[in-house]
DNA sequence: CCGGCTATGTGACCCAGGTTACATACGCGC
DNA sequence: GCGCGTATGTAACCTGGGTCACATAGCCGG
């Protein structure tokens, strides 16, 4: 590995993880390793409920969903993982020693560099800032999770629907399927309630395409209390 | 204070806590601080969503109820703190410098002492026993949340108070209500479900008082799909 | 033993959301 | 421009669970 290849590797990873710049020069090395360089394509599991775990992932590129599914073939969305963030979950289990407790699938293709179990204990002891970018993500993961269950029990379907449209760039390129994925419930009533919308003048609909017409009702809609 | 009740105090953190064994003796001199032991009478209010928050607390005798709160006074449990425990969203929000997300309330009489802010960031870097006890916390909740988030979303309220009644030794005593509002539920429904277990020959009802007659086919029931 | 408080029982009713079962409709490859 | 696979519309129907409005029933203090 030539140094230009190391360096190109070092700024893509320190691009997305400022805080590993202080990694001790040894794990840095390993870490940049061509061979920890992962591909996954679009689609792909990542990781299975109940699999043990192997090393703490570091996403490059792409995007995961982590989500639980149902016996009756439903799946909920617990949280995305975009570049520069972990799936916790990981480290969870790497901690706890507990195997996964959902699934993780590539949205999009993915790149990542997986650090090693004992890399990762190491440096959670020896290296302060990867340790609070650590726990700043455990941090963050929970709250969140407890604002989804929040979500989940106390608002109805339609102002979930709202608020996850507005929480993307329009227009958004999804399947109903998709959207009722991340919701937790099933096509035929997203596309009721899409429906509903439209009629209302709230979005527009098209093959794989909701236009967002009228962000300000909508964003009413997703407040209502009740 | 005298060298005995130094050595009382201390027997009764660690019995909750050994990880603090290994405590620094000047933290561990100030945390033993008499002041510091702190009642909190049952029902009280421990910390409320949207507060900032000043330490990390250790819980010594008694339970804190974590819940959210609906606007429409209904209530949903997130999970229990008990002694030796934490409530980790407090260490979320110390960490994330966030406020709370949610409301924390003693279901029993509650004695607890209050780690500073400061102690709290210096352990976690210089005392590794105590950062492993914190992250083994972080783990188990992250995946008790991701858990209930799976049984909110895809069970029906019967088996969830179905599993409730077999989580707790029996006889059980607890009101309807409370039950209720540990399901994120209503009472009526609560009273209704149960009076159908009582019809099955589940359990047996009484004023606060909940008997469990056949563990086996409420297991069996908690246990269907759908 | 009476009055009042808290916990429960219960029925009528309603609504969100899930299920089933099709009917289109769109877009792409050939 | 035909045919097929995928995405969507949609109607009828069902059910779980929440809401409302009371009726009781234990329980405790005076």
């Amino acid at each position: 590995m030539s140094i230009t290849e190391v360096s190109a590797a070092a700024d893509e990873l320190f691009a997305r993880y400022p805080a590993l710049r202080t990694l001790p020069a040894a794990d840095l090395a390993s870490l940049l390793r061509p061979q920890g360089r992962l591909q996954v394509p679009g689609g792909g599991e990542l990781f299975a409920e109940h699999s043990p775990c192997l090393g703490f992932p570091l996403l490059l590129e792409g995007t995961i969903k982590v989500v639980k599914s149902a016996p009756n073939g439903r799946e909920m969305l617990l949280y995305r993982v975009e570049p520069g963030g972990s799936c916790i979950i990981t480290s969870s289990c790497l901690l706890g020693s507990s195997p996964y407790s959902a699934r993780g699938v590539a949205e999009t293709p993915v790149t990542l560099r997986m650090l090693p179990t004992p890399a990762f204990d190491r440096l959670l002891g020896e290296c302060p800032p990867f340790r609070g970018f650590v726990f700043q993500l455990f941090a963050e993961r929970i709250a969140a999770l407890m604002q989804r269950i929040e979500e989940i029990a106390f608002q109805r379907l339609d102002q979930r629907l709202a608020r996850l449209l507005l929480g993307r760039s329009t227009p958004i390129r999804s399947t109903h399927q998709a959207l009722a994925e991340e919701l937790g419930s099933v096509r035929e009533i997203v596309s009721r309630l899409l429906k509903s919308f439209a009629d209302q003048g709230l979005v527009a609909l098209g093959r794989e395409q909701i236009t967002l017409l009228d962000r300000e009702r909508l964003q009413g809609l997703a407040d209502a209390e009740r």
